[in-house]
DNA sequence: ACTCGGATGGCAGTTACTGTCAAGTGTGAC
DNA sequence: GTCACACTTGACAGTAACTGCCATCCGAGT
């Protein structure tokens, strides 16, 4: 089985090109996803739109899901590096507050655009199902850096796993009520209110 | 589009003999799962097994993972109804805990096939998908359920959906950690565990 | 015995995905 | 300049998941 995600180790000039024809691919696809939806875009299509062979696309992603999911893809990495980069003695429901921030930051540089793919995201399930599948990787990488930082570890103890998963579950009804508003309410006062209520099970029994 | 879910309205005899199929139909697919693993087995050995043709395995599953995700199909359903025969003073976190008694009660009258259908759900991605997703279903069943029993409007108040939320995560992490423990540890007292760290976020607030 | 609704099987067709091979392209060695 | 090599691509064939359609069959009611 060939690997669609080969790692980036250098940006050489190939590998710049490779990530050209890869977020060509995902526009097109996104583009395509927004008018028909999901399930009624064929492969042929996408690749069509993008002038390049159906094989080729398989060499680029691993599945039809994976175009759409492709924006999260290091996500959890990025979720970890910003939670290290909080001060070691921040209590941890800032520093996840914190944390999730950075992401949503990220997101809202190109609000409609995120907008949109959270909707349709949201609303396929076999995509919801690769989002959801996503977010507990989010919560496994979390809680190993949440165990760092508190000297816990989160194959013994629950509550870091627990921790991320509150965190992550405050960020997730966020969300959807963010994308079933269609914007008309803002995403982060909304992770501020449901991170409100879950701060004191992100604080108690960790410190 | 044929519905391949009919909703059960009388035990006729027809009614039974559907049942009885489609049975036979998950026990042939839970077997060969066990062994083979989700990924490397067709649907031809299911229906092989089973000695129906293929055309009737999509007449009462709409896909592979559902022959998987059969036993959950009404999970939400029981957890609703379970929490709905709470008292109606008892704080959310005492039923919501109660209620995720029926379900594991459920699940441990038949511990061995419950923990080898927890791993390979757990350990198979597209599985892992669709269990989240049903996940989520459940979320919003008791979210609504939580609503009516508070005089809150999901709608509205965003606490609702978030107690529901932080008691699914309390479950998923000691459902995860039990499948990781090969049935070691036992899944009511970790989920004991995991409900008394959140115990305070799903009352605080909420009454 | 007749009929009629529902369950089934077979078959063809679509779509997602994979292995394989041959051809094209750019890069570096000489 | 050219040869060699790594890398990318496209074409093709093949598998497996699913769907629509139709012919058949079987049990229930009249």
């Amino acid at each position: 089985m060939t690997d669609p995600y080969p790692p980036a180790r250098e940006t050489s000039l190939a590998e710049r090109k490779r990530q050209l024809v890869r977020d060509e691919l995902a526009e097109a696809a996104l583009k395509l996803l927004a008018s028909q939806g999901f399930e009624d875009t064929t492969i042929d299509q996408m690749v069509a739109a993008a002038g390049v062979s159906q094989r080729t696309f398989f060499r680029y992603f691993g599945s039809k899901e994976d175009v759409v999911v492709y924006s999260l893809a290091d996500t959890g990495a990025q979720l970890c590096a910003a939670l290290t980069a909080r001060p070691a003695d921040e209590p941890p429901a800032v520093a996840l507050r914190a944390a999730i921030s950075v992401f949503i930051t990220l997101c809202l540089e190109h609000p409609a655009k995120s907008l949109r793919l959270a909707r349709v995201m949201l609303a396929t399930p076999s995509l919801l199902g690769r989002y959801l599948e996503r977010q507990a990787e989010w919560r496994r990488d979390i809680a190993v850096e949440l165990g760092r930082r508190l000297g816990l570890d989160p194959a013994d103890d629950l509550r870091p796993e627990l921790a991320a998963g509150v965190a992550l579950t405050a960020f997730d009804v966020a969300l959807r009520r963010w994308a079933a508003s269609d914007g008309t309410e803002d995403l982060d006062p909304l992770t501020d209110q449901t991170f409100a209520i879950v701060a004191d099970t992100l604080n108690a029994g960790l410190r």
